[in-house]
DNA sequence: CGTTCCCTTGATAAGGTTCAACCACGGTGG
DNA sequence: CCACCGTGGTTGAACCTTATCAAGGGAACG
């Protein structure tokens, strides 16, 4: 067995993990800051918040209502690689893209703070909000991470709870208790989001309502059995939880 | 149908593309001759660069042989998020992690120049190259998300075919030309990286050795039928390239 | 009151895993 | 020099999960 590479040649590391830390919490200040005083919009649903194919360096943050990335595939099938839920930032990866490759559509009725592109080019020059932005995308590349390990490792029972799951974490950590909220997506758009086919994502569905562990009805989401969905969602797996 | 958001409120984007495009190619230049400058080292074979649950705040520019990330689950199987090939740059994501959640490991001998903490701190408060830095991870993202809409849409065949296109095309850009190149990795390795078993995996390469397409053995590649292979490895499906 | 989404269900087939065994090759030690 | 061992690769058979094809059903909206 060999050393660590850090180990092996001496390496420490001193304060800099908190000159680090400080950095981040100004910079989500100021990112917050901007964002109070930045213009609020609302958009209906369907609308398309960001283009594919074309530049929008501006950011988002997204503050009522729900949205999802879609990326559509040459052969005409969609992939919905990240579902927004309020308070989310919309635009993180599209912000120093020249071409972004899909588009941001609202869901339901939206309100959006918005950033524009002069405004994330100002806080790219300041080094605690660009560190700051540097780590939301770190964060931002982690979920999709999270996402490439689930669908190569669960089974459409556990992706289904374990969307369940994280979607009620999202809502509830924003102040909403209980075990039901509003999920306005499809079965196709669900199935889109977890890979599989609209037709088995029924299925899993009755599966949970036949268990009495969840429902989705009218695009309402009733968890009945928290502790069941979370042992199918298999949060004990993972590395990082 | 809707209007898209900047369309409807009015936005435009003047000259800013061209800023960003300026503050990226400086940064690029910087973060090159810090590396230039950074001393090289050699790792063994199994060699950990990057060990989790510890933070690293230090950079890596793998320069000769290859390297993967390894995220091991509790259930004792890995998963393999990344490959690394020469030319890489290792360490991107857990640049700002307190705790950064898998490993890196080198697969075989390699050297790697290293920017250690203070030198990441300081680029991050250069704006340039801060901003070149938030570039790199919205690529490592964009690479994370490619990987989930593989792994959520393509069969093994495809997977394979597509490893190892993206593969060929990583190192021939770095100057190998032909059709043949090393891979140090098992079987078992690459079912990691493309979420299947090993015994899948062996079936699949079996199948594109018996079509004349590709063949691996004993850690070389080689393919015998480039564009079978990227008829495969369906490059024409995705939105990006 | 018809049209249009979206949801639901059945039958069948394809793709992948699991289990279990065997093989090949490169050490290592007697 | 050869027997032994461990790692990694190979193959078969049964089983499971999911896709595909096809058809119907129900609610919302003009």
């Amino acid at each position: 067995m060999f050393e660590t590479i850090e180990a092996a040649w001496g390496f420490d590391f001193p304060q800099y993990r908190t000159v680090l830390h400080d950095q981040l919490v100004q910079g989500e200040r100021e990112l917050n800051q901007m964002f109070r005083a930045a213009p609020s919009r609302i958009a209906p649903a369907g609308a398309v918040l960001a283009v594919a194919e074309r530049p929008s360096q501006s950011l988002y943050a997204l503050h009522r209502g729900w949205a999802c990335r879609i990326r559509e595939w040459r052969d005409g099938r969609q992939v919905i690689p990240q579902i927004y839920a309020p308070g989310d930032y919309i635009g993180l990866e599209a912000m120093l893209l020249a071409r972004p490759i899909d588009e941001v559509v609202a869901v339901e009725t939206v309100t959006v703070k918005v950033l524009d592109a002069d405004a994330v080019s100002g806080m790219l020059s300041r080094p605690s909000s660009a560190t700051y932005l540097a780590s939301l995308l770190t964060e931002a590349q982690r979920r999709a991470e999270r996402r490439a390990d689930r669908l190569s490792r669960f089974e459409a029972l556990e992706r289904l709870a374990e969307m369940l799951v994280d979607l009620h974490e999202r809502v509830a950590r924003r102040g909403t208790t209980g075990h039901r909220f509003s999920l306005p997506l499809t079965q196709q758009r669900i199935a889109d989001h977890l890979g599989l086919t609209i037709v088995h994502v029924n299925r899993t569905l009755r599966l949970l309502r036949e268990e009495r562990i969840a429902t989705i009805d009218r695009r309402v989401v009733d968890i009945h059995d928290m502790a069941a969905l979370r042992t199918l969602a298999r949060r004990d797996m993972n590395a990082w939880d």
